[in-house]
RNA sequence: GGCGCGGUAGCCAAGCGGUAAGGCGAAGGUCUGCAAAACCUUUAUACACCGGUUCGAAUCCGGUCCGCGCCUCCA
């Protein structure tokens, strides 16, 4: 089965075939570094990186590229705003990201590009649209994309040009466009942008929103490549004018698979900056509440539908995740003993991994993959209460969960928890009170640790000892 | 007004024509010195509502009612 995305620009699921066999060009929208990114906005990076774990556990290999807008209104108003350099102020939040990333398990794309990095780049598009006659310089000395060029504008919005309604606010500027929904390519300078400016064959100013994707998306990837993400919000008006711009310039197509991703909401409205009901990743640590488990809750719904982010849900998460831990801290205890149930494992992991991949490929369906996680963890559990899956099985069941979390990247299947030599006398003092009917001197040890911060168990092997969740 | 998404158990969430995955929570049980973990059982005659198509619909079609998003910077 190949892999099958829902593709917006034709809004239905269809098979994934990568322009070179083998091998896929990936373009993801990445943040405005203007200030801490929140989970909504990490949602969709979550999903950018399932998106390719899924391709490469599906045998492909992935070129990932990902932007980083690093100059436009909000970036220059903040810099501003803090009194220090727009380079100065872009890379602190550069900082912040690629730390938020690693804490949610992200795999870091190959290249991370700036706008800023790319003027050249940039002015070399808007420069080949003026040579097609797509482009125009209007009276406030901007230059524009005429959407009236180029007959097959709205083709992914799936927009109707007379039914788009302008908006309540018409800046001043923009009566200077021969059409609303012209969009600018180049930007005329203004006081406003302090000594943020560059020159162009246009006059001074900077670039546009759009056009930095364009660039490059063009110079790493091609001028044609396999697919482009972002959030939905981004779909209209950002993608649909970067298509437009880049295919004009071009002349070829731009992108095969465009794929974007749900909302998620804060009781019942989208999390935004403007709407202040968002939560950065350090305001849900500071709650206690990890990356991994931020990351588990962001798995669990399909990312084409809505999600609903609460703090329960980053406590079902935790719980889950514990009974992940347990189970696996288990198998590796039943991994020493002699050697039991290997035919009957290895089957039981065969259709696991067959219902794991195939809710994968199908568009991405983590829920279902996580259902295809716990439905092992069940059965497996069951069969080492009943001795039958033990030794080399075991270690075949871990291997199986370290193959999941190639995609999952939360299992933590080989993280060893070394346990200090206080806990372990306090662990050993219970037993030896145990064994000698001291129940009330072992309670007093067991309600030591968990003072401590750890719990301990008693197994038919011994006593096991694991921190409190 | 245009375009689009959704309403499935206490909560979250799959399923998208063949008779309701999974997680969390709750109740009971097995095991245990007691626990914990694990396992077992129970927890939606039912998928917003009303019609229709079909041997058969949560799934398709029509309508109604709610909720949300985009059309303006936004993941």
């Amino acid at each position: 089965m190949p892999v099958r995305f829902y593709n917006t620009l034709r809004r239905f699921v269809e098979d994934f075939v990568p322009m070179t066999p083998g091998k896929v060009g990936l373009y993801t929208c990445g943040p405005t570094v203007y200030n801490f990114a929140h989970v909504g906005n990490f949602r969709a990076y979550v999903f950018e990186d399932v998106l390719k774990r899924t391709l490469r556990y599906a045998g492909l290999q992935v070129y990932h590229i990902m932007n980083l807008t690093d100059v436009d209104d909000k970036t220059i108003r903040d810099s501003q705003k803090a009194g220090v350099s727009l380079l100065e102020f872009t890379q602190r939040y550069k900082d912040a990201f690629f730390e938020d990333i690693r804490q949610l398990r992200i795999d870091p794309a190959d290249a991370y590009p700036s706008a800023t990095d790319h003027i050249p780049e940039m002015i070399e598009i808007i420069r080949k649209l003026f040579e097609k006659g797509f482009a125009y310089k209007a009276e406030d000395g901007s230059v524009y994309f005429s959407i009236a060029k180029f007959p097959e504008y709205g083709k992914l919005a799936h927009i109707d040009l007379d039914g788009m309604r302008p908006g309540a606010r018409v800046k001043h500027d923009e009566y200077a466009k021969e059409s609303v929904a012209d969009f600018a390519l180049w930007k005329a300078y203004d006081e406003q942008d302090g000594p943020v400016a560059w020159d162009s064959p246009w006059g001074r100013g900077r670039p546009g929103w759009h056009i930095e994707c364009s660039a490059m998306s063009s110079k790493y990837l091609g001028n044609h490549f396999d697919i482009h993400c972002g959030g939905i919000d981004n779909m209209f008006p950002h993608h649909e004018d970067e298509m437009a711009q880049s295919e004009a310039a071009n002349g070829c197509t731009f992108v095969n698979y465009w794929l974007h991703n749900a909302h998620l909401i804060v009781d019942g409205e989208k999390m935004s900056k403007s709407a202040g009901n968002f939560f950065t990743l350090r305001d849900v640590q500071q709650r206690g509440y990890g990356g991994r488990e931020v990351r588990w809750v962001l798995l669990g719904t399909h990312y084409r539908q809505t999600l609903n982010f609460s703090f329960r849900e980053c406590d079902a998460a935790r719980v889950a995740l514990a009974r992940v831990d347990d189970f696996v801290r288990r198998l590796n205890e039943v991994r020493g003993q002699a050697d039991a149930g290997e035919p009957a494992t290895v089957e039981r992991l065969t259709q696991s991994q067959a219902d794991f991949r195939a809710s994968l490929e199908d568009d991405l369906n983590t829920s279902g993959a996580l259902g295809a996680l716990f439905d092992l963890v069940r059965d497996v559990n069951r069969m080492m209460d009943s001795g039958q899956c033990a030794g080399a099985a075991a270690g075949k069941v871990l291997d199986q969960l370290r193959d999941f979390d190639k995609v999952l990247a939360c299992l933590d299947v080989d993280r060893e928890e070394a346990v200090p030599a206080e806990i372990q006398a306090l662990v050993d003092e219970r037993q030896a009170a145990r064994k000698a009917k001291d129940f009330p001197r072992a309670d007093t040890a067991r309600n030591r640790l968990l003072e401590l911060g750890w719990v301990v168990e008693d197994t038919a092997k011994g006593p096991r000892v694991k921190r409190k969740r």
